[in-house]
DNA sequence: CCCTGATTCGC
DNA sequence: GCGAATCAGG
């Protein structure tokens, strides 16, 4: 892959929202970090003004989204990912998934607290990050849970209660 | 070990 | 100019 005038710009404009170069470059697609990086360089726009300082993410929680913590039939659908959330707070209060995508569990949800997922693209996945997908596969803006995964599943501990929770849950009822 | 950006240097 | 390898650090 070259760097188009496309490519470089869409590196600089994330590059100036703070966005890693490793999360850049998965965005580019094509290339490694170290070219990112090395193209940030060369563009000498090394200095990030003031934003987001890269690692120690925001702890920043959507507000609006924790309101009710519990229930409130979860906020679903595909909320035009991308800019909604770059925090990552462990402790955020929030399900964001798509329910035509799961449907079996969109009753026990309203006993899970699932945090703020990361929205990771396919290619930032590591057998560490969870891989829950976020939204509709068809759809741009597809991606993945990407928390930590709990003890070494693919998902990470709240995701992994969802998929323990069969759609008929056992407590009698 | 995970991740970050910075630097070097052969291509 | 490019980017893998490497380095320094949280």
């Amino acid at each position: 892959m070259n760097w188009t005038d496309e490519r470089v710009e869409q590196l600089k404009k994330l590059w100036a929202e703070g966005l890693s170069a490793s999360q850049i470059a998965a965005q580019l697609g094509g290339v490694s970090r170290n070219a990112v990086i090395g193209k940030v360089h060369r563009l000498k726009l090394s200095g990030r003004g003031k934003t987001t300082s890269s690692q120690t993410r925001s702890k920043k929680v959507n507000t609006a989204a924790s309101s009710s913590q519990r229930s409130s039939s979860a906020t679903v659908g595909h909320m035009s990912s991308r800019v909604v959330n770059r925090s990552v707070g462990a402790t955020a209060l929030q399900a964001e998934y798509s329910t035509d995508l799961v449907p079996m569990v969109t009753r026990t949800v309203t006993d899970v607290v699932v945090p703020i997922s990361r929205k990771l693209e396919l290619v930032e996945l590591s057998e560490r990050t969870c891989k829950w997908p976020v939204g509709d596969p068809l759809l741009p803006g597809f991606n993945f849970c990407g928390n930590d995964v709990g003890e070494g599943g693919p998902y990470c501990t709240y995701h992994s209660r969802l998929a323990y929770q069969p759609a008929s849950d056992r407590r009698r009822r």
